[in-house]
DNA sequence: CAAAATTATGTTAACGATAACTTAATTAAC
DNA sequence: GTTAATTAAGTTATCGTTAACATAATTTTG
């Protein structure tokens, strides 16, 4: 075959430079608008440029200036409402301030999470935003890029480190109000869909769930809460949803069962509602739910789901901001901690409504 | 203040080698594993390079090989499950072949398309996969990438260009297959919701509905089709949902109502059925929907609703096949186009539910 | 009108990594 | 035991851009 690919070169400044016949520092002081240069040689070097088709190698330019502009955002899962707030939340801050955001995604696997990191860091992003579940190799990996100087912000969950902050919805607090919710209308038997003790509680929403029991002398039963234990899986998105469904019918097959239940998120409180459809119970009255999150999609389930709101948008714009200070103040800034108010958004799956 | 930050340089290759006692072309040796090196040198170096904390910087080592193996994936939205499959099936499918994938958002903007879309360029990205919608800007400036031989595909948008791959669901034959079922069904005066004619019908699923009335012989009422113009807008994600709810209103106070209604993608849909609600018809007695998309939340409307499922993850797979076949082959290929079929999905917004 | 400031351009040396080449010591092959 | 192949390094040039400095012409200032 003759009609190989000749992989024609991107022109650079320096072709330019030899067209017009200067050098290429002035070529380069027409593209960036900086410097002196006579009108004149100017709309040349503009017209050549065009004609050409010049593109700036942003590789060498970045390489040379120690800066990208550009900040990478590090999600473990795409298809979740809350994942494409905080997202947009991030571009629209960082967009303002002159920042690309370029947005990796790891499906909560410690191997795509360090894959991400590296990518990210390999293309000298000024700086990361981490919104991954926390995990040992992934962790230990970023804790190499935080040494290596590189801003990191981590939105809610876990990663201690001097130099990186943190922001969080109040996950204690709005497990403690869920649950708060559900004793107030009556209910003792409240079951948790989404965790298990096993990990000693280290999920926040789990434990504010068990401090409102604890509030109102309400005596644990391990057997009323359920779900697969937290560590990394391969599991993508909606299929929370089959944890909550699976975990629903375990707790309804219990001699005693629930009244009400208490799902970590939308997700699986949506999956827990099938469940009790499915056993031909009814929402509210037999089974009370409540979900967290207030993803789009609680609106529209019947009967619509109480839940918990966690400022998306907020978490976003917030760490965004804390990160574009981070990589341009000079000064070291000691690590900085925000945890935000979520809110009690009550709906049909707690409460008849009333008309 | 004298704790200013000291910018603290990243450990080079060639700090390696000093501290080592080699050249630095050797410790390049070891980070690569590729080349002679002895088992004492290599240990000696990846000792170094641990406790110095080494990261390669991946700018200088892409100027210099020319390459990234990194995509880049422009999507409009984020916040419609449509994109979030797509970016899923491309990171995937990249991931596989060992590229990886940076997503930028435009927010249907033509301002940020371009933004999204030199940002990659400028980073040497090997090839674009682009998923916005249409605009003149945007799609000017992307001719020039494509001009500056950086590969190029598009999925579900218009770009004609002789080097510039092309895959869509077929949403032609999806509008057709939509309508039809309506009239299938009896349907007669049947509206359309997202578009109007003023643009010459260039929206493939209002042509099919066209298509579909005129093969059954229904005349075609302006009335009926009702949508804002077709353009970018800022309205993001699920506002599409207020298009759907005003549009609705439209149609239901004409004085000769439509039985039926085919809304362009499913959000629209679910802001007719508010509407319908609204008005204290009955779906799909008063009035039957049909959406476009199949998303997550069209089994959890009440009724559920009937659409037309388009194969997200297959088109980002084929489109990211596509892209990575053109990166990698020295031959220049024709332009492909690839266009999937679409499936009709009936459920309870057209048709009762039977129990 | 000499000194200072401004304007317009060129030169040089990185940024950090690596491809391509060279040198030299070992080891294998015939 | 001489030639060829393998192993283990080092040297040089370059990817494309730009910061920093240097030069020269022109303009302004006092």
């Amino acid at each position: 075959m003759d009609r190989k690919k000749i992989k024609k070169k991107q022109t650079t400044l320096s072709d330019i430079a030899t067209t017009v016949g200067v050098a290429s520092m002035t070529v380069s002081r027409v593209i960036n608008r900086h410097g002196y240069v006579s009108e004149e040689t100017r709309e040349k070097v503009m017209r050549v440029a065009k004609e050409m088709n010049y593109r700036r190698n942003g590789l060498a330019r970045n390489l040379k200036r120690q800066r990208t502009e550009t900040i990478g955002l590090v999600l473990g899962d795409i298809s979740n409402p809350y994942s494409t707030e905080l997202a947009r939340a991030v571009r629209e801050t960082a967009s303002t301030r002159g920042y690309n955001l370029f947005i990796c995604i790891s499906e909560h696997s410690a191997k795509e999470d360090i894959a991400a990191f590296e990518s990210l860091a390999n293309h000298g992003i000024d700086g990361i935003i981490v919104a991954t579940r926390s995990n040992k190799a992934g962790d230990e990996y970023l804790r190499g890029i935080v040494e290596s100087n590189i801003p990191v912000v981590v939105i809610g969950r876990d990663f201690r480190h001097e130099t990186v902050d943190y922001v969080s919805a109040d996950n204690l607090r709005g497990g403690f109000e869920a649950t708060q919710h559900l004793i107030d209308l009556g209910h003792e038997r409240i079951g948790f869909i989404g965790a298990t003790l096993s990990g000693g509680a280290s999920l926040k929403r789990l434990q504010g769930y068990l401090n409102a029991l604890g509030e109102h002398n309400i005596s644990v039963d391990e057997r009323l809460i359920t779900g697969r234990k937290e560590a990394i899986t391969d599991v993508p998105g909606y299929s929370t949803e089959k944890i909550g469904f699976e975990g629903m019918k375990r707790l309804l097959s219990l001699p005693n069962r629930p009244t009400a239940v208490f799902a970590r998120n939308d997700f699986t409180a949506i999956g827990a509602m099938s469940a009790i459809k499915e056993a031909s119970l009814r929402i509210p009255e037999d089974v009370a739910i409540v979900g967290f999150d207030d993803i789009p999609l609680a609106i529209h389930t019947s009967p619509s789901l109480t839940t918990i709101r966690q400022p998306m948008r907020l978490q976003g714009q917030i760490a965004a901001e804390m990160l574009l200070q981070k990589i341009e103040s000079e000064e070291k800034s000691p690590r900085e901690e925000r945890i935000l108010n979520c809110e009690l958004i009550i709906r049909g799956s707690t409460v008849l409504s009333k008309h």
